[in-house]
DNA sequence: GTGGTGTACTGGTCAGACCAGACATTGGTC
DNA sequence: GACCAATGTCTGGTCTGACCAGTACACCAC
């Protein structure tokens, strides 16, 4: 019985998807021979002609791979794309939040680099700006408002980033800090809320705005990747320490 | 003469080529009908059948449409994928090219670090076969077939990116290069299609395989560096030369 | 004017032939 | 027996000419 059912319709278009279908059903496996050109018309009943440009679609989309004299083989290589969010990785993989801040210190240390390279005047009075209006509300503010300060962290970070005159950079840092924040905003917030790693945070702050400001690339470099290492050492403390609650917690409701 | 001097290759691949550059070359304009397929056949110099396999191809790719009893014009869109939200830029700034090369190197020099430092024996055989894969290509193709160079090359860097074991790089470093490729693919091509830079990134990327194979971090981020850097130099040459070429006539007798 | 109709295009498919590369088998030589 | 070249038959690659099927437009009857 010919294999024409399904996707049957005697074109090109046709051919490609029915093989394609057959490929993903494990019918014609990665790396294996596909019957010929002449047999394969026999199969699914068109001419080589259209076979022929269907096998063409195929290869055009990297699933197939063929040699003359050889014949067509299955891709090794059969996923092509995946298209999935990142956001999916963080409920399967918590470890993903240490790779994002892995390359969120690459680009922040980046950032800062160019900035005090390239950074022209007016950015460094934009930059200051935003480091003295952080700065000072966490010296002033009796209580402080967690989310008005990770808002002012992030303006700080960004102006030291758009410094840098680079938009790709720019781009890229934005959306995996979006990404951290909307993931991950609980602890972030923790972070703020303890007094002694908001301390280490604005000790930090301040020997990068100085570094950037006095254009000092290296140290600017080496003050961002300090920062981002050690706020991912203390997201770590809390994260354990969330645990030893979270166990205790457990243990609690066992008695109710 | 036809106009089979350049990609003249009498085949379905050297159709694609030849009409492509002609649309590149603005001969045949967005949303312009092309000749039918029976006065290309004479112009071109080549049968229907090998004709229309060349047109799938360019089908495949989105650059040209196709309707039954009206022919085939040049896609309105010959980047259809503008779900990205950096694409815009391109269009407005052709600088953005090299702030997107200046982010990718950042990340292709710390993918080769990690890959070089937390790479599994498994890893290293997978980069080495994806290495040899595009060697062997590279080295035994009479006529090298650019988009599968591409993708060759593609899979051996993204290899090493796997290696570093974060996923959070791969998924950053791959839509940056999905981007770089899809709007200056024409470039990439012409840089694959010189023999001078050709050999550079050879030779290149068997430094990188080695370092990163061999486990030397330091060695593999300034090698994949480099990389990145030269690979931007050859552009804005070829981006000079391009300026150059089209200052001077293109016009072509025959196509109207 | 309006509406149908014919006709000359267009792409889509088919069949059969031949060319060219790859490979296993065969038959020879050493 | 080991090696190597000739060869036959697979494979994909290309060409030819024919016919089918949609489209567009000029033409003609109303």
């Amino acid at each position: 019985m010919p294999l024409t059912s399904d996707h049957g319709l005697r074109t090109p278009d046709g051919v490609a998807a029915t093989l394609e279908q057959l490929i993903l059903d494990g019918v014609f496996r990665p790396g294996q021979l596909l019957p010929s050109e002449r047999r394969l018309c026999d199969k699914l009943g068109v001419s080589r002609s259209s076979l022929r440009e269907g096998l063409r679609i195929l290869r055009s989309k990297g699933v197939i791979d063929t040699r003359h004299g050889r014949g067509s083989s299955v891709a090794q290589l059969v996923p092509p794309r995946d298209d999935n969010p990142l956001m999916h990785l963080f409920k399967s993989q918590p470890r993903t939040l240490y790779d994002l801040l892995e390359v969120r210190a690459l680009l922040e240390g980046e950032s800062a680099f160019l900035a005090a390279s390239r950074g022209t005047p007016a950015d460094r009075v934009l930059i200051t700006r935003h480091y003295l209006e952080m700065a000072d509300y966490v010296a002033e503010a009796g209580i402080i408002d967690v989310e008005r300060l990770a808002r002012l962290d992030h303006a700080f970070h960004l102006a030291i980033c758009q410094a840098s005159h680079n938009p790709v950079l720019v781009h890229t840092l934005q959306s995996l800090t979006d990404l951290l924040l909307s993931s991950v905003f609980a602890s972030v917030k923790n972070l703020y809320h303890r007094a002694e790693p908001r301390e280490m945070i604005n000790r930090q702050h301040a020997d990068l705005h100085e570094a950037v400001v006095q254009g000092k690339p290296a140290l600017a470099k080496r003050v961002a990747l300090e920062h981002l290492t050690s706020i991912g050492e203390r997201l770590r403390d809390i994260e354990v320490e969330t645990q030893r609650l979270e166990r205790s917690a457990m243990r609690l409701e066992g008695w109710e």
